[in-house]
DNA sequence: ATGCCAGTTGGGTAT
DNA sequence: GATACCCAACTGGCA
């Protein structure tokens, strides 16, 4: 039997240590192992990803290909700058491959990719190798079909779907030598992806060239393409990557046994920087550069050990571990869920909240276009902003700043801002701040991400709405003496303790000791060589009253992402027109109205849509004028709703 | 059916 | 500083 020519496939999986995969290629016993890299056009122009993430998979990418080059001189991680769908059936050919493996991989995106590399594989006689998914603890379809084919939503549903699937994989064994690449010459026309739209356009400060030099890049040596090829600014994140400097930082982490097993991250500081309070393993995470399962199993045998020591140990889900159970069940909701995940529109798990600015639908696919109405002015401003860093709320300033510079801010941090944006101040949409975290987390991980925003904005996962954070006493009670807003908006470095987290209740002596001019909406910088810090950009109190009854009104009709009135816009007649939200009109997308606006052909595809789920039986909401009653303030405000409940009361 | 309770990480006040 | 309790009040699972 010919020995094997194998292609290995990185992509989500950047390291040598516990890769079933790579195990599986290496198992072949072949004669020469390619390790490739296929430069993608959906994450080059299509996905958002600021410079700091791209900065942060160049690390990844280098290190892998030093490692490798370590356990072989002749090789190295091959980037092939085409994307797979087209460069494989190529590549094939060109380097008479027997066999190609690559790990499974989880979201909408690759799954569709993957399909069309293995059809193409097939056809051309090669063998596909598809190696278990490992950047989780259990396989995410497993865990889904185990959870009844539904997404998990509460970690007790994770943990009891993921029982029955079976013990979490031990890691494998990482590899100490590997076959060398055969011939690296390529003779084959590369295939320039369209780059338009390129929804990273505006981080380029020059042309995008990754793909200009062909196939083998600049140097015709298959180099990873730099930040400068790619047209961007260097990154300003301190946070570098690559596998073996997260596996050298876990072992510093696990020396500390009493730290690792007790660990709690709720009591871990959002407000701590050089040091973080946590470790920062997620983005490496992310791009595989370290393994969840050996970092589970790495902590559970500790966990283990001091538990028959009769030593106090942390659980699920405040635990370590249980950061990484978290993890599986957004990927096991995503799994089910698949684009709709993403999004309000059609997602039967998300609750639909009349938010502003909501995303733009393409009523013919039910995908969102990655626009967004702006229903309001004002509520642009407010998330431009919340975006800048400039709210005038210096505790969720200096975290979006963080964010921007550092691509990286604390799980509790996140929870503060997003908070604040949607369901607990500006009532704007969960899915303008996930493309804001999309863009500028290097630990950006979709599922993660998503999952996350509908958690804060009390769409899916989590409920509790009237536990809202506060702009103010939330960082006062991690950071009393401010210094975290002093490190990241200088500007109010001088003031004292008092004022740091509302500085527009400074008495005008203690500003101008400190060196800052609060004023304004946060456009002017400078003023007479003083520093200007805008005022807050609204009355948080009254903005959480707002919101708050925005959020009872929203619950009580009970409208989910895939309910007929969401999909065809009739859900405006549910909410009164001066309640929270864009309600005016009868007609209308989402939140929006241009989706369906000149729309005689998108009106055929609504229609389809809406019968589609018509079929499916819904919750119809209960009518409880009582409650109403007792619990509204704006009692004006719910008129409609309660006539148009009045109307289904149950039977 | 109805009630009880838990749910990774709120805020405010009192002890 | 840690802890208890209340505030006002969500869903979903279970008895």
């Amino acid at each position: 039997m010919p020995q094997a020519r194998v292609l290995y496939w990185f992509r989500t999986d950047l390291r040598l240590h516990d890769s079933p995969a790579l195990k599986a290629a290496l198992d072949l016993k072949p004669e020469v192992l390619y390790p490739i890299w296929c430069w993608d056009s959906h994450y080059v122009y299509r996905a958002r990803v600021g410079n700091n993430r791209w900065q942060f998979l160049i690390d990844c990418m280098n290190d892998v290909s030093r490692s490798i080059t370590n356990l072989n001189a002749e090789s190295k991680l091959f980037v092939l700058r085409e994307p797979a769908v087209t460069l494989l059936p190529k590549l094939f050919r060109a380097w008479n491959i027997t066999h190609l493996v690559f790990e499974k991989d989880t979201d909408a995106y690759a799954k569709e990719r993957d399909k069309q590399v293995i059809e193409s594989a097939e056809k051309a006689g090669v063998k596909v190798i598809v190696g278990p998914q490992s950047r989780t603890l259990w396989d995410s379809d497993e865990v889904m079909k185990a959870n009844g084919g539904k997404p998990t939503m509460s970690i007790s549903q994770l943990q009891a779907a993921g029982a029955k699937v079976g013990a979490i994989a031990r890691p494998v064994e990482t590899p100490t030598n590997l076959p060398g690449p055969g011939d690296v010459e390529l003779d084959i026309d590369q295939e320039r992806p369209e780059s338009k739209p390129d929804i990273n356009g505006k981080y380029r400060e020059s042309d995008e060239k990754t793909y200009s030099s062909g196939i083998a890049g600049p140097q015709g040596d298959y180099s990873v393409p730099t930040l400068v090829e790619l047209g961007m600014k260097p990154a300003t994140t301190p946070h570098r990557g690559g596998e073996s400097l997260i596996l050298a930082r876990l072992e510093s982490i696990l020396a500390d046994e009493d730290y690792t097993a007790t660990f709690e991250k709720p009591k871990t500081s959002p407000a701590a920087f050089e040091p973080q309070s946590t470790f920062l393993t997620s983005p490496f995470l992310h791009f595989g550069a370290l393994s969840a399962r050996y970092f589970y199993h790495r902590v559970e045998d500790i966990v283990e050990k001091r538990r028959k020591e009769k030593k106090a140990v942390s659980t699920p889900p405040t635990s370590l571990t249980g950061q990484l159970l978290f993890r599986d069940m957004y990927f096991v909701a995503q799994a089910a869920l698949g684009y709709s995940f993403g999004q309000t529109y059609g997602n039967s798990h998300c609750r639909f909240i009349p938010w502003h600015l909501p995303s733009k639908v393409d009523v013919k696919t039910g995908l969102v276009t990655g626009e967004y109405e702006v229903d309001d002015e004002g509520k642009e401003k407010e998330f431009q902003r919340w975006r800048d860093g400039k709210t005038g709320f210096p505790w969720i300033d200096a975290i979006m700043r963080q964010l921007k510079q550092e691509g990286w801010i604390h799980h509790l941090a996140r929870h503060a801002v997003a908070c604040f944006l949607t369901r607990g101040g500006c009532y704007i949409s969960w899915e303008r701040g996930a493309e804001v975290f999309e863009e500028w987390l290097v630990d950006h991980e979709a599922a993660c991400n998503i999952g996350n925003w509908q958690w804060l904005s009390c769409t899916a996962f989590y409920a509790m709405f009237y536990r809202c954070y506060s702009p103010v006493a939330f960082g006062k009670k991690w950071d009393d003496t401010g210094e975290f807003v002093r490190k990241y908006v200088p500007e109010l470095k001088g003031l004292s303790k008092k004022y740091i987290y509302e500085p527009h209740k400074a008495p005008i002596q203690d500003l101008k000791k400190a060196g800052v001019v609060i004023r304004g909406d946060g456009s002017e910088e400078m003023s007479e060589g003083v520093p200007v810090y805008p005022k807050p950009m609204f009355d948080f109190n009254v903005q959480r009253e707002i919101c708050m009854q925005g959020m009872k009104n929203a619950y009580r009709v009970g409208l989910h992402g895939n309910d007929p009135k969401v999909l065809d816009g009739s859900w405006k007649e549910l909410f009164a027109d001066d309640g929270a939200g864009p309600t005016e009109g009868k007609e209308g997308g989402p939140g929006g109205m241009a989706s369906f606006e000149d729309a005689d052909e998108a009106d055929g595809a609504r229609e389809e849509l809406v019968k589609a789920k018509r079929t499916s039986k819904r919750n119809v909401p209960k009518a409880s004028p009582e409650a109403a009653r007792k619990g509204h303030k704006r009692e004006h405000s719910q008129g409609t709703i309660d006539g148009a409940f009045g109307k289904k009361v149950k039977s």
